[in-house]
DNA sequence: CGAGTTATATCTGTATACACATACAGGCGT
DNA sequence: ACGCCTGTATGTGTATACAGATATAACTCG
């Protein structure tokens, strides 16, 4: 049962531990509704107690697990409602920090370096040749852009709820690239967020701090519609990372 | 609810010690600058050094700590503009909890609740008799207005980030009650706090979600500018619980 | 006299041991 | 037959032991 270790070495064995129970979860190597015990996991990650219990705790703090009273986690179903509201908060921190970097001001280098990479995305989206394979490539830049805004307060609060946020399933802005169903729908999506990339720096620099919190608000939006149509559709379901813990409303759980 | 010392009994080691390091680090009986190493505190508690860590671990978690490379932990010093930003934080929170009840429509259970909550706390102010000794009474309502407020979102997201962004030093709305200079400054501000109370209410119920947001956020800079004037003078800021976290900015540190 | 090196004292990360609480099952009494 | 009680097994919370890492300080050599 032992996974993809390759990018978890050198790490210690309690942030090894957690990383890969958050990856087991998300895939899915875990059954939801089955109650998990400290030795359970620490057993069949081949560790001590001492490391599992502190990235269970983290893990917790998720969102991914729930402590029973009686001892054990269980991991946590999310209702489609629950993770709109996850993509609705990351939306309102990001929109906080784009408020902030237009009323107080962007430092200048920060503001280039976010020019650049929206300058790369756009490159990428306006190549006649964009396809899903582009997608990765879309993803890490998106990633980046996302992260120097919020490094670009240089607010240590807000840099650590975000990663916080981020860290919860289906938050971040890149856990949902890679579930569309052709290129054409792919494109199409990413243009109308990019826009948004664009905008906002135009609004940061201009001062325009209700405009730059309003924009990145609407660009979380984008993920959530996208997501939501996910949820809709079987065929994209499939691709979606972390889909078997989205529990259906109408589903009866004891 | 209870606060005091008599909550600490009965409560695992774990509990005890993250409950006992907070207060020691807010009431500054731990001095900032200093490095803190869990062995020294497991003595200092009489507990061993598991307890320890993972209090350690959550206080880090609160933004009162930071991990030093080398191990070892200091108290974090805030500025006052990071005091600020915690606060702002608080109140993009609540805004957020307050137009989804608007956007959602709130249980009426639930606003029954907040509306008599918010009558017991006009009917405090109103009094003539009003004093300084009234404070603890208003800080009991307050907080529990607060925390009705967020519960009604029944969002298990919000509830959690509410909980943690309000465990911060001097974010939560009743570490700032008690520092006013005279009882006529106190009722007052409280006056206007109230005010937002009785319109938020109305907001939701009329389905306002931008304006139910937008006086929450405001709610929280009257927090804000009350705790800026107090860091300005050194008279109010003795009666601040915590006080001794703030750091100054001309302040030089090595 | 200064810089590099080594020895020592800590300190953390992890494993393990143990006590107490809790759930479950089987037996006993009614 | 059913319910209560007790014994057992399992799990958590905590203490402790131990190994590897790291800073510090003294010492030696140039």
């Amino acid at each position: 049962m032992v996974s993809e270790d390759s990018a978890r070495i050198g790490q210690s064995q309690t942030v090894r531990a957690a990383m890969t129970l958050r990856d087991m979860i998300i895939d899915g190597r875990l059954e939801p509704e089955m109650r998990y015990t400290e030795t359970q996991l620490a057993e069949l990650l081949s560790m001590s107690r001492t490391p599992i219990r502190a990235a269970l705790q983290r893990l917790t703090d998720e969102g991914l697990l729930t402590a029973m009273p009686a001892g054990g986690y269980v991991i946590r179903l999310l209702l489609p409602s629950e993770i709109s509201e996850t993509i609705e908060l990351r939306g309102v921190l990001e929109g906080l920090c784009a408020r902030l970097l237009a009323e107080r001001g962007c430092p200048g280098a920060a503001l280039d370096e976010l020019v650049a990479l929206s300058a790369q995305i756009e490159a990428l989206l306006a190549d006649d040749g964009f396809s899903r394979a582009d997608l990765p490539t879309y993803e890490r830049l998106n990633g980046r852009f996302h992260q120097k805004l919020v490094a670009a307060t240089e607010s240590t609060l807000l840099i650590q709820e975000l990663a916080r946020a981020n860290n919860r399933p289906f938050a971040s802005a890149s856990s949902l690239v890679g579930m569309y169903e052709n290129d054409r729908a792919a494109r199409q999506h990413l243009l109308i967020g990019q826009d948004h990339h664009r905008t906002v720096i135009e609004a940061i620099r201009s001062r325009q701090g209700a405009r730059a919190e309003a924009i990145m608000r609407e660009h979380a939006r984008l993920s959530q519609r996208n997501l939501m149509r996910a949820v809709e559709s079987s065929r994209s379901l499939e691709l979606l990372r972390g889909a078997s813990l989205i529990r259906q409303p109408d589903e009866e759980t004891g």
